[in-house]
DNA sequence: GTATACTGCTAAAACGTTTAAACAGATGAT
DNA sequence: ATCATCTGTTTAAACGTTTTAGCAGTATAC
């Protein structure tokens, strides 16, 4: 019942030759090894015909290379990561690798026991989207020189490459959508944690209403990570309190509940406030107001994480410490 | 620059003992080859000094297992899926497992693929989502005996372990939520696949209207899925054309683009029109109509897909061929 | 004083690959 | 006839674990 495997000795035994001419043959080094081409089809139709797989765990022990990649995140279910998740997982099998991910939860013990299993099964490379005090962490990883890109976020105090949106603009154009309606005092709602993109998106806040052709104060709350709902009606309630005309969002979490919770305050208050959102999730189309939004490029990090992290893996010395800034998508709804 | 890494041999030798010795110490073996207490707790000590990790391919090569479980879904972008993969990363992280993904697409040549890529990789298990024909697939992982579990749906002609959400009933209830109020024509809409979770949720429509206590007909309509915005729209089209006071959506999917196209069509149609839903992705909560919908169990079925594979995996001869259905919840909302 | 059992460790094989080096035999050059 | 080169293959070490069998030394039993 329990088929055993077929390895490449089951398949020189069968054939007469040896182990090592199988494995060059397999792994398509016939040619420069000078197998016969009547040898070499032999072999390739016995493997074919045992159904052989090779065994990777042992591949991997001889190479060194796992041809694995660890992706960890913050949260697999968030359909922001959950859709990078999928084009990284399209990349990566382009080039013949495969994924494992983990979710930190923002929680830099998780990320580090992530970070550390991921190393432990000998990952050929690492994406990474780094949380609060993950620096300690990304030094052991550097130090033990396994490839590394960072995503989403800098790290504070860790020089590594890093691909993510441009959020000070977005942040700054989704402001300035507000400004141009002419709102008096425009809240700004965003984790308190020191996330850099989400201090990047509230910069450019603060920027464009400096800016502003008119009179106007930012006026910003900051959410417990660890209770965002209770924290969010807290904060809603006190906008509303202070005035507030219009809201922005640092992120589609953010977005999404403040929609559910402004509801459930008043109905009337989601269409009488002006709204704007970093992210984009497809909920974002079908609330009341349409909820304008800043679509990051996620196929576009995706793609361009993996392609760098191939090039580092593939030991071509990049730049060291790049840093891309991919424009983000307006997304003109009605909320504003 | 790239530091080696530490391997069982060179504890050994800086402590002058055997690779063997250190080895037991570590995988925590020592008391039971009476180790001496010092002396374990020496290697222990040096093993931290230098930051040794296993080495998970070699043992793996040794042992024959990965402690890596393989995850097939449809499509990890997809909240439904998501949310499913975080579970199913805690739940097996808890029994000291790692989780590696794929999405199918619905496909069996990929899911073909993903499957025999991670049977190379020698997970210790799998949970896959099976798709439309994917027995052959199937048969090949059962004869090699991986231990299995299917999720989500049912895959026609294979006897395997399944977990899924009881869809009948909850395309019955969602169903009876219209019926209640007297809706005169419901119409279904439905993927052109055969997957037994969208079909058991229409056999669950069909059921309720048959059973209703007034004259009612079924109205069914198949979307393409490589094409489904477009058939959406028609499909949609066609369903006000035939006079349907009701819709019925076999899936989170369906029901997001539906909201959306139904706006586009005429912005009073949302509010017109009786609605529900499968699935329930935090989408419905802030559309408008806020969105009556059926949630599935997801954490439940993760729990018991880990627990069931695990117990596979521990050779504990559960009667073959489990089928077990989760009832989902219902959640009322403001659509019908 | 000899057999027996226990204690605490080492030795070595095994897992399935990859790959550098060696090899035998044929061919060619001198 | 000798040496070199080429062809097509084999050999064997190596990767880092786990685990079984065995060994030397000490203690206990009769």
């Amino acid at each position: 019942m329990a088929k055993k495997r077929i390895t490449l000795s089951d398949i020189a035994k069968e054939m007469n030759v040896s182990v090592g001419l199988v494995s060059l043959v397999l792994s398509g080094k016939a040619k420069e090894n000078r197998i016969r081409d009547d040898v070499a089809e032999k072999v390739l139709e016995k493997a074919r015909e045992l159904g052989y797989q090779a065994n990777i765990m042992a591949r991997g022990l001889r190479t060194g290379k796992s041809g694995i990649i660890g992706l960890v995140v913050a949260d697999i279910a968030n359909p922001f990561f959950g859709t990078l998740a999928r084009y990284i997982e399209n990349e990566a099998a382009k080039q013949g690798y495969q994924v494992m991910f983990g979710s930190s939860d923002e929680d830099p013990d998780k990320l580090n026991s992530i970070i550390s299993t991921f190393h432990s099964r000998q990952v050929d490379g690492l994406i990474i989207v780094p949380v609060e005090k993950s620096k300690k962490s990304l030094e052991i990883i550097q130090n033990q020189n396994v490839s590394t890109v960072l995503i989403d976020r800098e790290c504070e105090g860790i020089k590594e490459d890093l691909i993510c949106t441009d959020n000070y603009l977005g942040g700054f154009e989704l402001t300035n959508v507000l400004i141009k309606e002419k709102y008096k005092k425009i809240g700004a709602f965003v984790y308190n944690l020191n996330l850099s993109n989400n201090m990047e998106r509230i910069r450019g806040y603060k920027d464009a209403i400096q800016q502003a052709d008119y009179e106007i104060e930012p006026w910003i709350y900051k959410i417990d990570f660890n209770n965002i709902e209770k924290e969010l009606e807290k904060g809603l309630q006190k906008a509303i309190d202070n005035c507030c005309d219009a809201l922005f969002f640092a992120n589609n979490n953010l977005g999404i509940l403040s929609l559910k919770i402004l509801w459930n305050i008043d109905k009337k208050l989601p269409k009488e406030l002006g709204m704007v959102s970093f992210d984009n999730p497809e909920a974002f189309e079908i609330s009341r107001p349409r909820m304008t939004s800043y679509a990051q490029p996620i196929e576009e990090i995706s793609k361009q994480a993996i392609a760098m992290l191939i090039s580092k893996m593939k030991g071509v010395q990049a730049p060291k410490n790049q840093r891309i800034l991919l424009p983000g998508k307006l997304i003109l709804r009605d909320s504003q």
